[in-house]
RNA sequence: GGAGGGAUUCCCGAGUUGGCCAAAGGGGGCAGACUGUAAAUCUGCUAGCUACGCUUUCAGAGGUUCGAAUCCUCUUCCCUCCA
């Protein structure tokens, strides 16, 4: 088997590490214990988490052995990285309900059985120190003149970053020094912007085991604007089917814009490397048959083969103009909601698809509704029992690719 | 604790000799055109509503005035300098 260090570099996975060379030949002749820790900011995990959980299941399956740190006790802190204000403190109840949450997540993604795998909660150890103790054992090491100068808190700068905040650094290194100590974790991975923290952790545990410790950063996916991925403007793209749907998520990456195709095929998908080549070299229109198989695939990891295959075929009914399918969304409206005739911005209304009476106003005016593909010129318009037709349902379109089907029960 | 500066619509940020301010400009978002469910570009929209008008907004509470984002008082929060 080729070394897993170059298969995640041949992926595009990786974006900096401490020492490079030791770490390709550590992974190729021993199997290797290592962690990455998810803070438990929400019940779910993100289309961001994503990717390191794929860069887990890599490493997991060229025979290493991960460690998933969820971050209970961090989560009390909050990691001031890229944060622009700080983060508003959780509660203990909401951490720990985030915590099993996104742990519950983790099981799916990864092979717990047989030592495969290990899921720990830095709460654990964290909750436990004494603070006297941790600044003589721990907080000797680190200087405040190197911390002031790490990017992550940069940014802060203006903003201000509290005390709490600062000590989020120490607390993180302070996991991959427990970890190496219970489980001879030697290799931390993280996203980019963890950089630093990483970097902590392996400083520290060099300096109190006087032990090899090594440390590894994942590329973050972002748009050509450099926004970060997985993001839209109604908030994250969450793995948990019930934030955003299957369909939802197909369509998310369905849209990814071409310059990211190929990348995201890389980290994403399991796909072979000459399949991956093969689809990101598609020009034009081409493309975006390689956009439906990388849309395809990564829901398939997600949320099953059966949800990728319904989240497809809706698809497919709604752009080619096809008809019905089980996955599109779908609200149920009662004979007694329609009455007589239900006046148009009140059903667009009523099924999520405006905010406002006055956004489906403009909408309308704009030339933005269609029902069952017919554009709707008079925001006034009443519905009956007649756009139903005999199946009694609505295909209702919402500009270009947001659509809702209202069935009449 | 002392001195000064600030808080504006989703965000950034104009506006502070009181009316012409639902509030410039940019960003973001939404819609339209062009397209390939892409990007870029162009156009329009972007507080709410029972909509050629009406109602609620410019940190919060009062006050002056025919009329306040703009003036006065108090409160809260933030920043900078000093200790």
């Amino acid at each position: 088997m080729s070394n897993v260090f170059d298969v995640l570099l041949e992926r595009g996975f990786i974006e900096q590490t401490t020492h490079e060379s030791e770490i390709r030949e550590l992974l190729a002749k021993e199997k290797t214990t290592f962690y990455i820790g998810f803070d438990p900011t929400a019940d779910s995990l993100t289309a961001g988490h994503f990717l390191t959980i794929m860069a887990m299941i890599h490493m997991q399956k060229a025979g290493h052995r991960p460690i998933a740190l969820v971050g209970g006790g961090t989560g009390m802190i909050g990691d001031p990285t890229d944060k622009t204000d700080m983060r508003k403190m959780m509660t203990v109840e909401q951490i720990q309900h985030n915590v099993s949450g996104m742990q519950k997540q983790l099981s799916q993604y990864l092979e717990f059985a047989e030592d495969k795998a290990v899921m720990v909660n830095n709460a654990d150890w964290l909750t436990k120190l004494n603070y006297i103790e941790l600044l003589r054992e721990v907080g000797i090491h680190f200087s405040v003149n190197r911390m002031l100068t790490a990017e992550c808190y940069k940014s802060r700068y203006e903003k201000g970053l509290t005390f709490l905040e600062f000590n989020y650094m120490i607390m993180q290194s302070y996991d991959f020094l427990e970890l190496n100590n219970r489980y001879n974790c030697v290799l931390q991975l993280g996203g980019n912007d963890q950089w630093s923290n990483i970097l902590g952790g392996v400083e520290l545990i060099r300096r109190m085991n006087s032990k090899p410790a090594f440390g590894m950063t994942l590329t973050l996916l972002t748009t050509s604007e450099g926004q970060k991925m997985g993001k839209t403007v109604s908030g994250a793209v969450w793995l948990d089917p019930n934030r955003t749907s299957p369909y939802e998520f197909y369509q998310y990456w369905r849209n990814v814009e071409d310059s990211n195709v190929e990348r995201c095929l890389g980290l994403l998908t399991f796909l072979p490397m000459e399949e991956v080549r093969r689809l990101g070299a598609l020009a034009g229109a081409e493309i975006n048959t390689a956009k439906a198989v990388l849309a395809y695939e990564i829901t398939k990891i997600v949320h099953g083969e059966t949800a990728a295959n319904e989240a497809q075929a809706a698809a497919k009914a709604l752009f080619a103009g096809g008809v019905d399918s089980g996955s599109i969304p779908t609200t149920e409206l009662s004979q007694s909601e329609l009455g007589d005739g239900i006046d148009l911005i009140t059903l667009l209304h009523t099924v999520g698809l405006i905010q406002t009476r006055s956004e489906g106003r403009r909408l309308i005016q704009q030339g933005g509704i269609y029902l069952d593909g017919t554009q709707i010129s008079e925001f006034d318009y009443v519905v009956t029992k007649k756009d139903f037709g005999d199946k009694a349902e609505l295909l209702i379109r919402k500009g270009k690719k947001v659509f809702q089907r209202v069935e009449l029960s």
